[in-house]
DNA sequence: CCCGTATCTAGTCATTGACAAGTTCTGAGT
DNA sequence: ACTCAGAACTTGTCAATGACTAGATACGGG
């Protein structure tokens, strides 16, 4: 990709998006530089700010990008736990998509395509809860359960239960954690001795 | 604190501190800049690069002082839920502290000082799981208890949950959020249909 | 074939992080 | 009280970056 015989890339937009993946995935979003991924992509250094606008545009698409594969990764899940463990399969196997999305420093919040895909992702989160109106309130559930995916999704991302994991597959450890809690063994608010 | 007397300013270490913590929590981690951060103390440019080497150094130091205070607010706390909410509250209050030290592309992981505190905040997490051995596996119970304070904390500090949570203080619904999650109402892994 | 426009290049400026070298102050030891 | 080693801070500098501007090139509809 280095030397190119055309004067147009082609696809620099992709190609900038992609090397912007390998960035964030490697050193994160902080040591993304618009002029090394136009090196990387073999163009001029003002040339992925045609794309993007700028720094803030480029993490923009990023996010909206990873909202909408979010949304794929989730749709048509079995049941509520199924859902939970894409969650977690989508930061694992998307870690500079994820982190991105949550960051919202990053972004450009008012932006129509980030708004549109955050909405899908949104409503795939809801439908997982959707039939379990009665048995509570649908949306505190939908947090509890939001809350323990992406919990243990960021967690696992900062390398802090890598330990505990080891070398067992983290969607199905995930999927034993979600086991453990609702078969009660997790006593929340029993009294216990301070060790 | 813009002029100043004497040659030496006499706390700037922790003048610097301070002033990072105020942009981290308006701006993001990203915004950060030594420069910036020494105007605003009144000293050369210089200045902050002595007590923090660079700026790694500067979000490592914020780190440790992070995971130190974390520490602090989990000690004593009466039981597991409760160990969960001053999880939750110690995101709220320090809200720049916990979006660095989750955030290992930004530190020096191999600082003595955030090693040590660390481990200090860690030893406070297995303490609050140390007394269910016998219900089940304690590591993966605390596991699943961390994941479920630390999503909350999250989606709270990323604005993913503002609109559910409303008026209410954050700590009193994630109290709530627990209480819905052991009562059982959420059956993780009923069938469903897709809405 | 022509021209409007998207794509990319080249040049520039202010800002920043990092480093080096020099200056001012503090305080421990005698 | 004196010295001096080192801590605290300043000044100067360099390469790299984001953002902006103006201009060159190529594509594609009419």
């Amino acid at each position: 990709m280095t030397s190119r015989s055309t004067y147009h890339h082609g696809d620099l937009r992709q190609a900038v998006l992609a090397a912007a993946l390998d960035v964030i995935a490697a050193e994160g979003p902080g040591a993304l530089s618009l002029r090394d991924l136009a090196r990387r992509a073999g163009v001029s250094h003002a040339a992925p700010a045609h794309h993007f606008k700028d720094r803030t545009g480029l993490l923009t698409a990023l996010a909206a990008e990873g909202y909408g594969l979010l949304a794929e990764a989730l749709a048509a899940a079995p049941d509520l736990r199924e859902r939970g463990v894409r969650y977690v399969r989508f930061a694992v196997e998307h870690p500079a998509h994820f982190q991105v999305m949550f960051q919202p420093a990053l972004l450009r919040a008012d932006d129509p395509d980030l708004l549109a895909a955050k909405e899908r992702a949104s409503a795939e989160l809801r439908a997982g809860v959707a039939g379990l109106t009665d048995t509570g309130d649908a949306r505190s559930a939908g947090i509890a359960a939001w809350s323990l995916a992406h919990g243990f999704a960021t967690l696992l991302l900062t390398h802090n239960v890598t330990g505990a994991v080891g070398d067992r597959d983290p969607e199905e450890y995930f999927r034993s954690l979600t086991g453990l809690l609702f078969s009660g063994q997790l006593p929340a608010s029993g009294r216990q001795e301070r060790e």
